[in-house]
DNA sequence: CACCAGGCAAGCC
DNA sequence: GGCTTGCATGGT
């Protein structure tokens, strides 16, 4: 992959396996956002936030520019968030290779990348993302920061970094109620009170292997299997992981088994045809279903 | 109005 | 172990 520096942008020249709309829209992050295309030519163009860093992002004749990115900001962070080291052309390969629904999957959503997030942020996002919609959990998310993030200014833009765990601790449930999450209050409170107390460590979890990192995270209130399988994939990079949703469910029954199935099958049958790349087939699944409906009634 | 949304915890057996 | 129910809020 070619990157230029031009004009206070990293430009990533004729990139491949990498669509913006596939990136943002396959339900992996809950902070970036359609924007109209700043270089006004009709373009897909995002902005969003990540951490503490907001970035502006936009295609340009099959090039990826980062809107006032230095070479530094660029290796220094997004190249890894944006997971630039790997081959999604061979991941899609091999899982399409003897497999017509992945096949048809990897088709559809080719430019999926799995971000690297922060994990705290993965462990909060994913909290707000039970028994929830993903308009709904952005909204509650965006008001989870703007209430308690700190501000911060990019490219004329006022922005919001994630809220620490220890501003989190700091809060009762009725400070945190103006974000409206619901029953969900006071598990954020109990991950916050975990990370800040340090009866949570996330640099001891992200030193764990995934079944034992896995186990310390559903210590948390609030994080069951799947949104453990979500940390582990998101937050964490175990891209072996492969969280088991309404979705997921739905499409599995649908495509392999043709009839109904639970999750721990579903999982099963998940880690038997994906192993070590389930985290990738999870996501193509993911966002194929739910952009064509398949399975659905 | 009922029903559902990237589930989970607690209470049953 | 597996199965049911309540849960805050907002949209259809």
């Amino acid at each position: 992959m070619e990157i230029k520096y031009v004009n206070g942008c990293a430009v990533l020249k004729n990139a491949e396996d990498f669509k913006l709309r596939h990136i943002f829209d396959c339900g992996q992050t809950f902070r970036f956002d359609p924007v109209p295309d700043p270089l006004g030519g009709g373009e897909t163009a995002y902005f969003g936030i990540a951490g503490s860093r907001a970035l502006l992002i936009s295609e340009h004749k099959g090039d990826i520019i980062l809107h006032g990115v230095s070479e530094r900001e660029f290796c220094g962070f997004w190249y890894d968030y944006f997971d630039l080291g790997r081959d999604y052309g061979q991941i899609k390969r091999t899982l399409a290779c003897g497999d017509e629904i992945m096949k048809e999957a990897a088709g559809y959503g080719g430019g999926i990348r799995i971000l690297r997030q922060d994990l705290w942020e993965m462990i909060i996002s994913f909290i707000i993302s039970a028994s929830n919609n993903i308009p709904r959990i952005k909204g509650i998310i965006d008001r989870l920061c703007k209430n308690f993030g700190d501000k911060y200014e990019y490219m004329g833009r006022t922005y919001f970094s994630f809220p620490s765990a220890q501003k989190l601790a700091g809060l009762c449930t009725e400070e945190l109620s103006v974000i409206r999450a619901g029953f969900r209050d006071k598990y954020i409170l109990d991950a916050a009170a975990k990370a800040a107390g340090g009866e949570l460590s996330l640099e001891y979890i992200r030193s764990l292997p995934s079944a034992e990192a896995k186990a310390e995270l559903m210590k948390i209130k609030g994080v069951g299997n799947k949104v453990a399988d979500c940390i582990l994939l998101f937050g964490l990079g175990r891209t072996d992981a492969f969280p088991v949703d309404v979705w997921i469910k739905r499409i599995m029954e649908h495509c392999y088994f043709g009839r109904e199935a639970s999750v721990s099958e579903v999982s099963g049958l998940a880690h038997e045809k994906f192993g070590e790349l389930g985290g990738f087939a999870q996501q193509y699944l993911f966002f194929w279903a739910r952009g064509s409906k398949i399975g659905v009634g």
